[in-house]
DNA sequence: GCCAAATCGTTAATATGTTAGCAGAAGTGC
DNA sequence: GCACTTCTGCTAACATATTAACGATTTGGC
């Protein structure tokens, strides 16, 4: 006969969950295509778009502000913001009083670049939801609101923290 | 007195619409914040997992259908799937029939290691749900499906066909 | 059967993402 | 005033993304 041991949860070895973070890669692609049109048409990368558009909106901003804003890694916008100086589409100036500082502001030729591209941006949001419903498009931006401000405000534990069968891991 | 074209909407230059990419790039990072832990604690990339995962779910795969299945592009696929092959986490075989095709396989070693990690990441998806709320993660599973499907489906046009100024384009 | 067109994987060039670490500058406590 | 810590931007090393183009097939039309 068989142990009690039996109906013991063995170590499952197929994933239940769906790769989340592989599906918003998806949705984030599959819109982002129907915009790749309009960046190309200007030569400007998604990331340099995403620091236009936010200097656009908020002014002139320190280099951490826009890592914060646009999501891009301290190294990664180093070397963004060295080639957007070098092609003139952003300035770059130290702070006076603060020498570890800059101000990063648009140039007078992006400012006019940016003023033609928001119209076309504008216009494909809406080409979007209409095609495929404004409902759908505000559930998508609701939805994300709401499940990204609640993974930031709990306190997520690590599964590594919990006990794991020595030998398995691959910690030297 | 101002004339009738008072009421004409003006070349807006102001972006209505939220950066909807943007957003589900955050969302996407926020979640994969919580298995980058369990990813480098093996050695293994966000890519590379991706594959292994799909690998382990669907079993031997031609290079064109993990690309599809994993939205990694043909060209970084490659270089992915040769340093994986380098470092024995997949091995590739030529087919025999079509000399342009391979076939992607698990090996003893890697089997062994998706073993070890898919208790971890099954473990960080219920930590995930319980601090955040399980209908919260659904309702996300959900409203992503449906919108990615609905874009998948729709006809978009590009708001490039439509009249543009013209001098405003940076087209040579 | 043969040639043009489509397929599959790949290389090349450039731009970013990730992680670790570092140098200069500014704040902090004593 | 000085050691200590923090902050800000940066470099380095490596892995990926994007676009264009290529080489070796295979397929389709005729």
């Amino acid at each position: 006969m068989k142990a009690v041991a039996a109906v013991a949860p063995l170590p499952e070895t197929t994933l239940r969950h769906r790769n989340l973070p592989l599906l918003l890669l998806e949705a984030r692609e599959e819109i982002l295509s129907h915009f790749r049109g309009i960046l190309n048409r200007f030569g400007v990368t998604e990331q340099q778009w995403r620091i236009l558009r936010v200097l656009h909106e908020r002014g002139d901003l320190e280099p951490w502000q826009i890592a914060d804003a646009c999501r891009i890694s301290s190294p990664s916008l180093a070397g963004i913001l060295a080639r957007m100086d070098a092609t003139g589409m952003v300035r770059r100036r130290q702070s006076a009083v603060d020498q570890r500082r800059q101000t990063v502001s648009l140039t007078p030729a992006s400012k006019r670049q940016v003023a033609a591209m928001v119209p076309l941006v504008e216009r494909q949001y809406r080409l979007l939801e209409d095609a495929v419903g404004e409902d759908t498009i505000a559930a998508l931006y609701a939805v994300v609101d709401t499940a990204l401000e609640r993974v930031r405000k709990a306190t997520i534990a690590s599964a590594l923290d919990a006990t794991v069968p020595p030998g398995l891991s691959a910690t030297p």
